[in-house]
DNA sequence: TGTCGCATACCGACCGGTTGGTATGATAAT
DNA sequence: ATTATCATACCAACCGGTCGGTATGCGACA
């Protein structure tokens, strides 16, 4: 749940802006802590463009959701680990990544579905499953190499499949851990966690030596 | 951070009463996303009595956060994995424990600290420090075991510390990722975090046989 | 070619309700 | 009599959302 601003395209409808907006501001301040009228005072439109594109603040929280899903999950499916002959070493590559992609203030590599999701998961159904359709679908991005490594090194006792949502609660529990810390140390904190990832998959696929 | 309201004794005063509304609905609805008339129904009483015990609607958040801190420390403080004698068998007892306490719907055995951070991390520096505290006082609850575990096994690579913080993000991960899920779903989605993250243990501490 | 009909995109003033917060007073214990 | 603990009444600011209106463009048809 990565690619920052330089990642994608400059926004140019009034729509585009907006969810950009929604991006940047969700990530720092919260779904419920960004007011409407900030959002459109950061898109550079008004509210009247707003309400003609979005029916509610809720629609835009969904759409944001799909909007952050689709540009994340065409950034990774780009990324060149998934060339490498090994379904072990294409996941550690994805996690290699992910590492590499953690930096700065915590609202730059944080998630927006993951933070949309604990603060409306009950008050809107809608926006749960927008992020559960964008955290889960980065989960399944994944399935295939992990179910492949499972097969390979002969894992009992679990599946692709639970392994892949297990790397997304470590992100997602990175980036929690991240925000508790002042802005200099949260990138060391999250990074540390996907490490720790790192290191269980090593064991659980018997890989001693590392790459990278 | 789990114990309900059946492990705390009942709340007698307005302050008590704000503290135990502010844990249910902060957990439920986010902090943001739950007014301050809403604490005080919740609570019954009103509002002279919240703006008497607190300075503001963020103070109430601080307290919150050390309140949950406090109750969920002592719970765990008092657990009897804590008489095992063997350090990596104390580890495994707190996320056996951990596991044991999730279940219902994810507002029962989610995070206030966890759901404080991610909404107010950059609005309030208060509350960031006060959610730190609390996870990070979980975190370091744990590491003179890791630490007793990480000796004992002769690991290289990480520290008890370390790996104390990685317990709390996987369980925060949980948590997310529980919210992503209808209501029947989300406790089995976070258990089957808990259970990597004893999985990992277990290889890292080469502990082939498992209790409980 | 011109123009009519209509849809899309957007503007900004405005509305009723809610928000966090305050001022003041009542009650009861010390 | 004083102080701690609340309740009641209230306020200005802000909230999400609405509404009447404008600018632009596109296809149909005379």
């Amino acid at each position: 749940m990565i690619p920052n601003r330089a990642f994608r395209p400059a926004p140019v409808t009034a729509r585009d802006k907006l969810l950009e907006a929604a991006v940047k501001l969700v990530r720092r301040q919260g779904f419920a802590g960004t007011s409407v009228e900030q959002l459109c005072g950061e898109a550079g439109v008004t509210k009247g463009a707003f309400f003609h594109h979005f029916a509610s603040k809720e629609a835009l929280g969904v759409a944001a959701a799909e909007y952050w899903s689709a540009s994340t999950g065409a950034f990774f499916a780009e990324a060149p680990f998934h060339h490498l002959p090994d379904p072990v070493d294409r996941v550690l590559g994805y996690i290699d990544l992910r590492i590499a992609l953690i930096g700065g203030p915590a609202e730059s590599f944080s998630c927006v579905a993951g933070t949309l999701v604990q603060e409306a998961f009950r008050s809107s159904a809608a926006i749960r499953v927008a992020a559960e359709s964008s955290i889960m679908g980065n989960a399944r991005a994944l399935e295939a190499d992990l179910d492949a490594a499972v097969r390979q090194c002969g894992i009992e006792g679990t599946t692709g499949a639970s392994l892949a949502r297990h790397v997304q609660a470590v992100i997602q529990g990175a980036f929690v851990l991240a925000k508790t810390q002042p802005e200099s140390g949260a990138a060391d904190l999250a990074r540390e966690q996907l490490a720790h990832l790192r290191r269980y998959f090593v064991l659980l696929f018997g890989r001693d030596a590392q790459e990278e």
